[in-house]
Parts: structure tokens; C-alpha cells; sequence
DNA sequence: TAATAAAGTTAGTCTTTTCTAACTTATTGC
DNA sequence: GCAATAAGTTAGAAAAGACTAACTTTATTA
């Protein structure tokens, strides 16, 4: 949803990362972070170059030019939010959390992401009743226990669906 | 994850879908369905025949076979989970919840699904934290106003961190 | 500094998924 | 029953994204 083919999202936020954890980036960084071969990453350095993303200079650094730069922290935000999501919200692992994430942070529509994010803030969110949701749903997840049954359950359902 | 591509997934869903509101299924259908041309129908289906996935004689009908049928139904499911996650989960409107599970129904893990099914589960069960929960969460969507405040929040928090 | 190793590049290929244009088969209405 | 139309098919092409093999440039180090 940002324009971008999966690929240069993929691509651009390889980059942004390598750029934070190493001072140079460079064909090879790329190659193994993505788990691909350095002749596939020059192909698609040079066209991400076309498109003003990234400068390159034959046999020297990788760099994200500001426009590629604002499509990466962008994917990133995404990512950081569905792994927030997958992980603390459903209690996935770490590493499937973060599989998940890198899927499907192509894929969300915009009011989808900004749902999820409320979702998110809502339920890290310090007042009462969202932690003792998360608990209760995390415990349910685990054992299947379901929170106790609940006298004025047609009053509550009821309840849910007025609140304006 | 289900082995196949995201195109062979969804030609497998639009199949079994056409299949259930009409007699027969053909080429046209499908390229209606999907929003692309006959030809492109023609090679995809030549190509999932040889999968075993689908049965046609040509100028004829297109069928699931028992395997691609599997395949199908697996899909759906997939889908209609996703739709009540966005829809009745996130509070989406139903035309953008279905555009999101139709994208992300081809990416998540196993265990995000057997744990998005659960939180949709939860949510939707009887017992009052779930619903009130569930009232809580679409209110602040919706207005941006948090649950009131609660005296014993560090407690909460401790208490959900603990939750065996 | 010359030789070797590592990294980058080029050329050519493959697969997937789509398209258009042109042709063939089926269907249908007179 | 045959002309017109709809549907299906074939052929050929394009774009994206990946690969291997072979070659070039840069870096290392003896």
C-alpha cells in the first residue's frame, strides 16, 4: 500500500536496517539479509535507483536517498506495530512473530493498520479493564479456560452493541 | 502455507466459491471473479490441472478435484476467520475487512491463525470480560476515549504479567 | 607490489503471472 | 440450418524477480 511492489519494500527496508547497524552498505549486506544472491540485488539496486529510491555507485555503498528513506521507516513502522500485535497482543514466540510481521506488513489496508494500532495501544494501555483482557485471553490461548460465566450476559452483549 | 502460490490459492477459492452459486463453473467466471482476462484463466487452469487440482475438458466446465477442493475449503476458512477478525474484532467496515482477509489469508503462520481463531473466539463468547472488552476496545476506536482509570493498575499489570 | 581472495557485475536463462490480437468452437435466433 | 455472437483457445510478448556461470574490479596480504 505504499505503491511498491512486496520486492522493493523488502528491499528498502533491508537497507534501513543494514544503514542503522553498519556504517556502509553494501551488495553482499543485502544479499544475505534477504537471503537472496548478490546478481539478483543488482538488478534490483539499479531499479530502485530509476525509481529514486537508493544511490549506488558501481562497487561502492548502498544508500536510501530521502524518499526511499520515508518508504522504509514507514514498512518499519508497520512492522514494528504487527510484531507489537502477533507477540504481545496474541503471544506468539518472538520468531514466529516476527516471520508473521515481515508477511504481512505488505498486505493491510490503512484502516486496518491504524485499528490494529489502537488495538495495540489499547491493550498494552495501563487502565483496567485491556490488561485484564489480555491476561484472561492469553490464559485462554494457553488452556483453553474460558474467564468465568457471567449472570447479565444478554445485559452486557446488549450493552456492546448500544455503546454509541 | 498451503504450498501454493497466492494465485493458485485464490483461483482455488474463486472456484469453489462459483461452485456453490452455480451449477457450473467456467472460464469466464473465474476471469470475472478475479478481474483478469480469459487467457490468463487458461493458462492458470491448464497449470492447476496438472497439479490435480482442478479438472477441465476444453470448452467445457471447470471443477475442484477432491485435493484442490481441500485446498479450497482450507482457504475459505482462512478467510471467513480473517473477515470477523476485521469486521467484528477491529470494527472494519465489511468491504474493507473483506479486501484485507482476501489479502493477508495467504501469509499468516499456522500458529497466528490457530491464535487470531481463538482471539475471535474469545471475543465473540458470552461471559462478560470478552464483550466488555470488545465494547471498550470499538468505543476508543471510534472516539478515542480510554476505559476510566483504575486505582489498582500496577496490580492489573502485575497480575497479567503472572497469569500462569 | 604482485598474487590471491572477495565482492560486484554482466549476460543469459527460467518461472510466474499477466496481457493483446487473432483464431476456433459453441450457442442461439431467425 | 446457418449467420451472428459469445466463449474459449493459441501464440506471442512483457514485467518482475530470481538464478548460474563467467568475468571484472577492489581489497588483502605475503
Amino acid at each position: 500500500m505504499t505503491g511498491y511492489t512486496r520486492a522493493v519494500e523488502d528491499y528498502l527496508e533491508a537497507i534501513f536496517l543494514l544503514e542503522r547497524r553498519q556504517k556502509v552498505v553494501r551488495v553482499k549486506d543485502v544479499a544475505s539479509f534477504l537471503g537472496i544472491k548478490n546478481p539478483s540485488v543488482v538488478a534490483a539496486i539499479k531499479s530502485l535507483a530509476e525509481k529514486n529510491l537508493v544511490e549506488h555507485e558501481s562497487y561502492g555503498h548502498i544508500e536510501l536517498t530521502p524518499k526511499g528513506r520515508a518508504v522504509a521507516e514507514e514498512i518499519y513502522a508497520r512492522h514494528l506495530m504487527l510484531f507489537a500485535f502477533f507477540h504481545e497482543v496474541l503471544g506468539l514466540a518472538p520468531e514466529v512473530a516476527e516471520e508473521d510481521a515481515c508477511r504481512v506488513e505488505h498486505h493491510l489496508s490503512p484502516q486496518a493498520r491504524e485499528r490494529l494500532l489502537q488495538l495495540v495501544d489499547f491493550v498494552q494501555a495501563c487502565p483496567e479493564k485491556p490488561v485484564r483482557f489480555l491476561a484472561l485471553f492469553q490464559r485462554y490461548a494457553r488452556t483453553g479456560e474460558r474467564p468465568e460465566g457471567c449472570a447479565v450476559c444478554r445485559q452486557c452483549a446488549a450493552e456492546a452493541a448500544l455503546t454509541p
